[in-house]
DNA sequence: AATACACATTGACATGCATCGATGAATATG
DNA sequence: CATATTCATCGATGCATGTCAATGTGTATT
């Protein structure tokens, strides 16, 4: 059987309501981390903690520029998450999904 | 800001790696507790104790017969999780992936 | 009724994890 | 160079969690 190991570390990272307080205040684009701080009202090592786990996951991705560093969702890895937890607990669907990407890929482009 | 504590519930629910054995197997359809067991080479107090999380969470459900139990995924409430975390991440995927549901659902009626 | 079986619950234990204060590293500003 | 600022790391602490052995509960079988 498989392992799961790297699956579950996936889904520890989001198993935390400030981390997913995080994810949701990225979901508009990228944000500095003295701006997530303030807004979420714990101490600066914890955000430092929670970004470590959010980014080593793969969901968030981080880019330093001077003093500041600019964190944001990784799409691409969030999609292949979304993914396999889709593919995990049913299989037709996973093709349905699928799909439906392809679709709203070509729809962008024609933008 | 929303609070996000029940959703971290339900990550975490997913965040072993056994329970992602657990729904692995289920994937295919109902299974009773004691094939699963033996399939997972843990306790069986532990695999009760891991069943109690993956219900509490709603992923999956438990129909009891006789002696046994037999667990399956509970497709509604997966689905729910599905687009909480889509919704929790990117907005404008949310509305893709309830487009793609709905035609998904018309399909399967015509069959 | 007595026994066997399937599963849940309890209590104990070790490990993991979120949190914070203190400190360190890197960068901008004077 | 000195200082301030932004973020990361370290060490400590308290709580949550995965695991198991022992026991309890409900159900079938004899």
């Amino acid at each position: 059987m498989e392992d799961y190991t790297t699956e579950a570390e996936i889904f520890k990272a989001l198993g935390d309501a400030n981390r997913l307080k995080i994810l949701s205040m990225l979901k508009g684009g990228e944000k500095c981390a003295c701006k997530i701080l303030e807004e979420l009202g714990i101490g600066q090592p914890t955000l430092s903690h929670h970004m470590k786990i959010l980014c080593s996951a793969g969901l968030v991705k981080g880019r330093k520029e001077g003093r500041w560093v600019h964190y944001s969702i990784d799409g691409e890895c969030r999609a292949a998450w979304l993914k396999m937890f889709v593919e995990l607990t049913d299989a037709k669907e996973e093709a349905l999904l699928c799909k439906c990407r392809d679709e709203y890929i070509s729809e962008e482009k024609n933008i």
